[in-house]
RNA sequence: GGGCACGUAGCUCAGCGGGAGAGCACUACCUUGACAUGGUAGGGGUCACAGGUUCGAUCCCUGUCGUGCCCA
C-alpha cells in the first residue's frame, strides 16, 4: 500500500538500511562471478571534512553510472575511501587545541600530537561517509579504505622507495614555496596568484668608485623592485645586454646601500628595457627567477630571511661575508624584524639616505599558500623531488593513443599543456600528519631509503663498514643489539605531500603492493569522475604513478564535470560565505530531487549555477510520480505472469509500448555517453508529459469501464510502464524508486538489482568486426551508436502513433480553443466532426469518452459539413466544428480564423520563396526540400479549409 | 601577457546549419474520482554586437564588447 503523501526524509532512512543489509552493493557477488566487472573509485574526500555541493555533483553522477551499469549486469566496484589530507587536517586540530587553550603541536611533541589527530579522526571521520550514505552513493563500503590505514602506506613506502631506486625521486636543494605560516614547503600547485596592488620602488644604487649623490646620475644605477626588503640579499644587478643605456657598466660593481656588499652588474636578458628602470637587482635566494640569474653568472644565495620570514642577519655567515666595519651593527639592529615590517623600515633607511629615486603604485600578481592564505617565500632548502618529467611521458602517450580519453575532450588539451610543461614536484612537507618519509641519515648526513627501519640500518651499516669509519666487528655488533646503534641513524623527519598517496588510489586501495585478486580483476579501472580543479593535483599524478607501477593507465575514461559555482557564478567557499549546504536541501526536498536536479543540470563543458527553485521543481516531479503509482495501485494494475508488451492489442497500449521503448533507448544512450542532462530530461519528459498527462488520462474511462479484456491489459500495461519507468529512473532517483518498486508488487529482487530494460544500444564486439569487414576500409571508426540494435522493435507502432496523436491533437485544440473563447470549463459544448475520413470515422467511436471527458464535450457526432455559426479548427487536416452559436461572439471567432488564415500565409510565402530560390532547390538536401515542398501543400490545405470556415461563418452573421 | 569557456524568455539553463525550448517566476481559469508539491490555457526572446562563409546562420569562421576560470 503506498502512503498517501511522499515523505523523502522516511523512505531514505528505510532503503538506506535494505540496501545495506542486503548487501546490494558489494563487488564481486556470486552471482555476478561470470559478469564483467565495472570499476569506479571515488576521489577521496578529506577524512575529516563534511559534503559540500561539489561532493553531491560529483557522486551523484558515479552514482548514476553505478547504478546505471549494475542493472546492466556488471559487477561494480565503487570503491570508498577517504583522504588524509595532510595540511588541511593537521591546522585543524592545531586550530583545536588553540581554541581549548590546550598546549600546541611542539609543546606535545611529535608523538602525541598525531595521537591527537587520530582521534579527530575517529570522532568525525564518519561524518562525510554518512554523508555521502544519505545522499544515496552504492559504494562497495565494505571495502572503505583510508589513505593511511596500513596496506596503503605500505604501497606509499614501496613507491617512495623503488622510485627512488631508479632515480625517480632525489633530494634536491633549490628554491621551493616556502609557507611562513605552515613552516612547511608546498608545490607549485598549492600556490595561488593573488593580484595585490602594491609599489615599484625604484632604488639608486651608488657605482663602486664614484662619490654618490642623488644629484648625480652618473654615480649610481636605479633598480626598480617591488620587494625592497630583500635588497640585503642582493648579489648581483641585471642589464640587458643590448641595452645601451647600461652597456658601460656591465662588469662593474655597485656598492649595496646599508649593507655595503660589492655586488656585480652583469648582462642578462632576464631583465626587460621597457619595464621600469631597465635594471634589476639580483636577489638568487629569494626569487626564482633571480636564481636563475645567479646561477648563469655565478652569482652567490644569501638568505637574509628565516623560516617564519623574519629577517636573519646576525650569525648569518653568508650575509656577513666580505661585509666592511660597522655591518654587524646594522645586522643586530634589524635581526629578527618581520618581513613586511622590515621592508617598511628599510625603505624609510633608503630613503633618509637619498637612495630611494621615486616610488609608483604597481598592481602585481604575488604568491599565496592555498591553505595558510599567507604570501608565500621562496626559499632555498633542501626538500625531495619527483622527476616528474620522466614519468609524465607515458602518462601523455596513454591519453595521445587514446588509451585514456578525457570527456569533454577539450580537456586533453589542459593535460598536455600541464604535462608537457611539467616541473620537478616537490613532495616532501614539513608537518607530521601523513606518511612519514621512508629515509635516514648517518651522522655525516648520507641517506639511506629502505622500506623499514631494519633494512636502513643494515645498509647504514654496511655503508659504513666498508669506509672504514667502523670496524666490520662493531657492525656486526650493531646489526645484533638495537642498544648499540645510537646514533648511527636518525629519520627523515619529513612527511609526504598528500597527492603522493592519492596518486596510488586506484590500485593502493584494491591492496597492491599484495597480488590480489582484486587487483586483477578491478584494474585498471573503467572510468573516473572528477572536477577540472583536480585534473593537475590528482588526475596527471594517478595516470603517472599507475603507468609507471601498474604497466597501464588507471582509467579508460575520465569524466571532467562541472564546477558547482553560486547564482553569481563564483566558486562557492566558506570564506566567501556563499556556500550551499545540499545537506540542507536534501532535508528540504529530499536526496531523490537534489540529485536530479544536478544530474539534470550536468552538461558537458558548462558550469552549474545552482538555483534552489530547480530542487524544488524536482521534487514535485518525485511527488508526481509517487501520485501516479497510487493511481495504478488504485485501479489494481498490476503485471501478470508472463505478460508481453509487445503482444498488446489496445491502441493505446501499443503506443504507450512505443512511447517507452521510444524514452528507454533516449535514457540508455545519453547515460552510455555521459549526457547526464539529457537522460534525466528525457526520463522527466516522459513520466510527466506522456505517461501522466496522456497515458493515465486516455487510459481512465477503460480503468473506469466494465471489466473485459481490454481492461485487464490496460491494467497490465500500466503497471508495466510504471515499472520501466521506476527502471529508467532508479539511477537518478534511487530512493523513491526502489520504495515503489516495493510496495506497487511482490518482487523477487530489489530495484537496485534488477534488469535494466535495455542490454545495449550497440551491436557487439562480433557484429562490429563483422561490418568493418564488409565495408571499404577507410579508417573510420563505427560507432556503435551509428549502429543500433532495436531491442524494442517489436514495439515500434506507427498507426497507434498516429491513432493516439490525433487524440491529443484533438483534445489539445478544442482546450485551446475554450479557452481562448472564454468558454467556462463548467459549460460542456458538442463536438461536430465535418466530413470526416474513414479513418476518422472508425478511429472516433473508439475515444468518444475520453475526448469527452477531456475536452469537455457533451456530445459527438459527424456531419458532412460544419453546421453554421460554429467555431472551426483543423485536426490533422480536418474540420471539427464546436457548434457555440449563442455561446460565444462570432465576431471574435472571425478575428481568431483570420489570424489563423495570416499564419497559414505567411508558411506558404516562407516556403514558396524558398522554393523559388533555385540555388535552394539546387543545393540543399533532397529531404530539406521535399520537406519545403510537404509544408507548403499542408499550408495551402489549411489555408482552404479555413477560408472556407471564414465563408460558412459569414452566411450566419 | 598566454589559454579555455560563456553571453539564448524576468531568473536558472538546454539546444545548435533548415520555422526558438525546459524548469521556476508571471497572467487567467479550474478543488473533474492519483496528484493544488496539482490541472488547463496563455503572455514573454532582432538567440550580446559587427562582418564573413553558405541556397539558408542562434548554430560554422573572424573581429568587437562583456563575464568567468586556468596558467604566467
Amino acid at each position: 500500500m503506498i502512503e498517501k503523501n511522499y515523505q523523502p526524509a522516511d523512505i531514505e532512512a528505510r532503503m538506506s538500511v535494505v540496501w545495506e543489509d542486503s548487501l546490494a552493493f558489494k563487488a564481486g557477488r556470486p552471482d555476478r562471478r561470470d559478469a564483467t566487472p565495472f570499476t569506479i573509485v571515488i576521489p577521496p574526500p578529506n577524512v575529516t571534512g563534511s559534503l559540500h555541493m561539489g561532493h553531491a555533483l560529483n557522486n551523484t553522477l558515479q552514482d548514476v553510472l553505478c547504478r546505471f551499469e549494475r542493472m546492466r549486469g556488471r559487477d561494480v566496484l565503487w570503491q570508498p575511501g577517504t583522504d588524509h589530507a595532510g595540511i588541511a587536517t593537521q591546522m585543524v586540530v592545531e586550530r583545536q587545541l588553540m581554541e581549548r587553550q590546550q598546549p600546541g603541536r611542539r609543546e606535545m611533541g611529535r608523538e602525541k600530537f598525531l595521537e591527537r589527530v587520530w582521534e579527530w579522526k575517529a570522532e568525525s571521520g564518519d561524518t562525510i561517509i554518512n554523508q555521502l550514505k544519505r545522499l544515496g552513493a552504492s559504494c562497495d563500503w565494505s571495502r572503505e579504505r583510508f589513505t593511511m590505514d596500513e596496506g596503503l602506506s605500505k604501497a606509499v613506502i614501496k613507491v617512495f622507495v623503488e622510485l627512488h631506486r631508479d632515480g625517480l625521486i632525489y633530494k634536491d636543494k633549490r628554491l621551493v614555496n616556502w609557507d611562513p605560516k605552515l613552516l612547511t614547503a608546498i608545490s607549485d600547485l598549492e600556490v595561488q596568484q593573488v593580484e595585490v596592488k602594491g609599489s615599484l620602488w625604484y632604488l639608486r644604487y651608488p657605482i663602486e668608485g664614484k662619490s654618490f649623490s642623488p644629484d648625480d646620475p652618473a654615480s649610481f644605477i636605479v633598480v626598480a623592485t617591488t620587494r625592497p626588503e630583500t635588497m640585503l640579499g642582493d648579489t648581483g644587478v641585471a642589464v640587458h645586454p643590448e641595452d645601451e643605456r647600461y652597456q658601460k657598466l656591465v662588469g662593474k660593481h655597485v656598492i649595496l646601500p646599508l649593507v655595503g656588499r660589492k655586488v656585480k652588474i652583469v648582462a642578462d636578458d632576464y631583465s626587460d628595457p621597457e619595464k621600469g628602470s631597465g635594471a634589476v637587482k639580483v636577489t638568487p635566494a629569494h626569487d626564482f627567477n633571480d636564481f636563475e640569474v645567479g646561477k648563469r653568472h655565478g652569482l652567490r644565495q644569501i638568505s637574509v630571511l628565516d623560516k617564519e620570514g623574519c629577517l636573519d642577519l646576525v650569525d648569518n655567515e653568508d650575509y656577513l661575508r666580505d661585509l666592511p666595519e660597522g655591518a654587524s651593527q646594522f645586522a643586530e639592529e634589524f635581526h629578527n624584524v618581520e618581513r613586511f615590517a622590515a621592508r617598511k623600515r628599510i625603505v624609510e633607511r633608503l630613503e633618509a639616505f637619498g637612495f630611494i629615486e621615486r616610488i609608483e603604485p604597481h598592481t602585481h600578481t604575488v604568491p599565496h599558500g592555498d591553505r595558510s592564505g599567507v604570501v608565500i617565500e621562496p626559499f632555498l632548502t633542501d626538500q625531495w623531488y619527483v622527476d616528474a618529467k620522466t614519468l609524465a611521458k607515458p602518462a601523455i602517450a596513454a591519453v595521445r593513443s587514446g588509451a585514456t580519453t578525457f570527456v569533454p575532450k577539450n580537456w586533453e588539451k589542459t593535460y598536455y599543456e600541464w604535462m608537457e610543461n611539467i616541473q620537478p614536484w616537490c613532495i616532501s612537507r614539513q608537518l607530521w600528519w601523513g606518511h612519514q618519509i621512508p629515509a635516514w641519515y648517518g651522522p655525516d648526513g648520507k641517506v639511506f631509503v629502505a622500506e623499514t627501519e631494519e633494512e636502513a640500518v643494515s645498509h647504514a651499516l654496511g655503508y659504513y663498514v666498508e669506509q672504514e669509519v667502523i670496524t666490520p666487528e662493531q657492525g656486526r655488533e650493531m646489526a645484533l643489539d638495537r642498544n648499540k646503534r645510537e646514533g648511527i641513524i636518525t629519520r627523515d623527519e619529513d612527511v609526504l605531500d598528500t597527492w603522493f598517496s592519492s596518486a596510488l588510489w586506484p590500485f593502493s586501495t584494491l591492496g597492491w603492493p599484495d597480488d590480489t585478486p582484486e587487483v586483477k580483476r578491478y584494474y585498471p579501472t573503467d572510468v573516473l569522475v572528477t572536477g577540472f580543479d583536480i585534473i593537475f593535483f590528482w588526475v596527471a599524478r594517478m595516470m603517472m604513478m599507475g603507468l609507471h607501477f601498474m604497466k597501464e593507465a588507471p582509467f579508460s575514461t575520465v569524466y571532467i564535470h562541472a564546477l558547482v559555482r553560486d547564482e553569481k557564478g563564483a566558486k562557492m567557499s566558506k570564506s566567501k560565505g556563499n556556500v550551499i549546504d545540499p545537506l540542507h536541501l536534501i532535508d528540504e526536498y529530499g536526496a531523490d530531487a537534489l540529485r536530479f536536479t544536478l544530474a539534470a543540470m550536468a552538461a558537458q563543458g558548462r558550469d552549474i549555477k545552482l538555483a534552489t527553485s530547480r530542487v524544488e521543481g524536482y521534487r514535485n516531479f518525485a511527488t508526481k510520480l509517487w501520485n501516479a503509482c497510487r493511481f495504478a495501485e488504485m485501479n489494481q494494475c498490476v503485471v501478470p505472469e508472463g505478460f508481453e508488451p509487445a503482444k498488446a492489442t489496445q491502441t493505446l497500449n501499443r503506443w504507450i509500448a512505443h512511447e517507452t521503448a521510444h524514452t528507454t533507448r533516449e535514457v540508455t544512450e545519453a547515460i552510455e555517453a555521459y549526457r547526464f542532462n539529457d537522460a534525466a530530461g528525457a526520463i522527466y519528459r516522459f513520466v510527466w508529459n506522456v505517461y501522466c498527462d496522456w497515458y493515465v488520462e486516455l487510459a481512465k474511462p477503460v480503468l473506469l469501464g466494465p471489466d473485459g479484456p481490454a481492461k485487464a491489459e490496460t491494467r497490465a500495461m500500466v503497471a508495466w510502464a510504471r515499472d520501466e519507468i521506476l527502471k529508467l529512473l532508479h539511477p537518478f532517483m534511487p530512493f523513491i524508486t526502489e520504495e515503489l518498486w516495493e510496495v506497487t508488487a511482490k518482487r523477487e529482487e530489489l530495484l537496485t538489482l534488477a534488469s535494466w530494460p535495455l542490454k545495449s544500444t550497440g551491436p557487439t564486439a562480433e557484429e562490429l568486426a563483422m561490418v568493418a569487414a564488409s565495408m571499404p576500409n577507410d579508417g573510420a571508426f563505427i560507432s556503435p551508436m551509428v549502429l543500433p540494435i532495436f531491442d524494442h522493435a517489436d514495439f515500434t507502432d506507427p498507426a497507434a502513433e498516429a491513432e493516439i496523436g490525433w487524440v491529443i491533437d484533438l483534445v489539445t485544440q478544442i482546450r485551446s480553443v475554450r479557452a481562448e473563447m472564454n468558454i467556462p470549463p463548467a459549460t460542456l459544448t458538442t463536438l461536430v466532426l465535418a466530413g470526416a475520413s474513414p479513418e476518422t470515422k472508425e478511429r472516433a467511436p473508439r475515444w468518444v469518452d475520453v475526448i469527452k471527458r477531456m475536452a469537455r464535450l457533451s456530445d459527438i457526432s459527424f456531419a458532412d459539413r460544419a453546421p453554421d455559426g460554429a467555431v472551426q479548427i483543423l485536426v490533422r487536416g480536418e474540420v471539427a466544428a464546436l457548434p457555440l452559436k449563442g455561446v460565444v461572439d462570432l465576431a471574435a471567432e472571425r478575428v481568431r480564423l483570420d489570424k489563423e488564415i495570416a499564419k497559414a500565409d505567411a508558411d506558404i510565402k516562407r516556403a514558396e520563396s524558398k522554393l523559388a530560390n533555385e540555388k535552394f532547390v539546387a543545393n540543399a538536401a533532397e529531404e530539406v526540400v521535399e520537406e519545403e515542398r510537404e509544408k507548403r501543400e499542408a499550408a495551402l490545405a489549411r489555408k482552404a479549409k479555413l477560408l472556407e470556415a471564414l465563408e460558412r461563418l459569414k452566411q450566419v452573421s
